[in-house]
DNA sequence: AACCGCGACAACCGCTCCCTT
DNA sequence: TAAGGGAGCGGTTGTCGCGGT
């Protein structure tokens, strides 16, 4: 509308990844790291454009993440940073190594959001349903709570936000007065039909405090060697499920064992590929 | 066996932010 | 300081696979 694209159109492939084209993503950019996104795509003799490139790589080919569904503890987590942050999957995903905005997003649409309404908790504002409907009456508000106002609460809701600490520093400094949604744990899915509690002196979790305290410190989640390490169960257990679109690449993944040991290809980390397969085959994803 | 509906997720689109000049 | 361009983000759509009828 109004804005050039991204790249030009003509001649780009849009859809699905080949095998084909991951392969030369993945060899380029562990081979040369990327300079900018727009080039790539040249660069590595593929008819995509940058962005898609870079949402390919992000998402689905980096080498530290995690794939499979989010477990229990991951799922709470964002839960409660979605409590605290909103619909700032990035933000989320920040604080989830080896997992993508992206995948956040689709996680929470597909379960969280649903299986929150099945509790009687508002996805959006994490309020009991209840509650609201009776807040809603006294307000007069014009609209039902259905997906479209929640839709539409979307900006009310980054208002919300914004009401409190609007940048992420400030909102980090003032997290402990926000009131978190309640992380109890070991309810989370058995008790579906009580709204979780809101008292804030039950203080969460552990967990929530340590997210929180981590955030002053310097973000390193992605670290590779260090996330490469827990993702892949090296240095805990970890049971993802091998997805078909995995088994497709693993093949070709097998090709990068060419390289050598502890390889820094200009993306920030090293990539050590024995490490990197051995873990993959530990998964069972070779 | 065929069809249909639904869930899951990969990918795209357009907007915003931020950096550089 | 303003403008332009690139990267990142969040919302939405398209496609595929699976289960039920």
């Amino acid at each position: 509308m109004g804005r050039q694209p991204c790249c030009d159109k003509l001649g780009v492939k849009k859809g699905p990844w080949t095998a084909e084209e991951d392969k030369k993503l993945v060899t380029f950019l562990l081979t040369h790291g990327h300079c900018c996104w727009r080039a790539v795509p040249k660069l590595a003799g593929l008819r995509r454009c940058g962005k898609s490139c870079r949402l390919r790589w992000t998402n689905y080919l980096r080498p530290d993440l995690k794939r499979g569904l989010l477990n229990e503890t991951e799922e709470q987590l964002v839960i409660d940073l979605h409590a605290h942050l909103g619909n700032r999957w990035s933000k989320i995903a920040a604080r989830l190594p080896g997992r993508t905005d992206n995948e956040i997003k689709n996680h929470w649409n597909t379960h969280i959001k649903k299986k929150l309404i099945k509790m009687g908790i508002d996805p959006v504002t994490h309020e009991p349903l209840q509650k609201q409907v009776i807040d809603n009456s006294q307000e007069q508000a014009p609209n039902s709570h259905d997906d479209e106002e929640n839709s539409n609460n979307d900006h009310d809701h980054d208002h919300d936000h914004e009401e409190q600490p609007s940048s992420d520093a400030d909102h980090d400094h003032h997290q402990k007065d926000l009131v978190p949604v309640n992380s109890d744990k070991n309810s989370c899915s058995n008790n579906e039909s009580s709204p979780r509690s809101m008292d804030p002196s039950s203080d969460d979790d552990l967990l929530m405090s340590y997210m929180w305290a981590e955030t002053l410190l310097e973000d390193n989640s992605w670290d590779f060697m260090v996330t490469t390490r827990d993702q892949f169960g090296l240095s805990s257990s970890s049971t993802c499920s091998t997805s078909s679109s995995e088994e497709k690449h693993s093949s070709w993944l097998m090709d990068y064992q060419v390289f050598g040991d502890d390889q820094d290809f200009g993306l920030g980390f090293n990539f050590n590929e024995r490490e990197f397969f051995n873990a993959l085959d530990m998964e069972g994803k070779l």
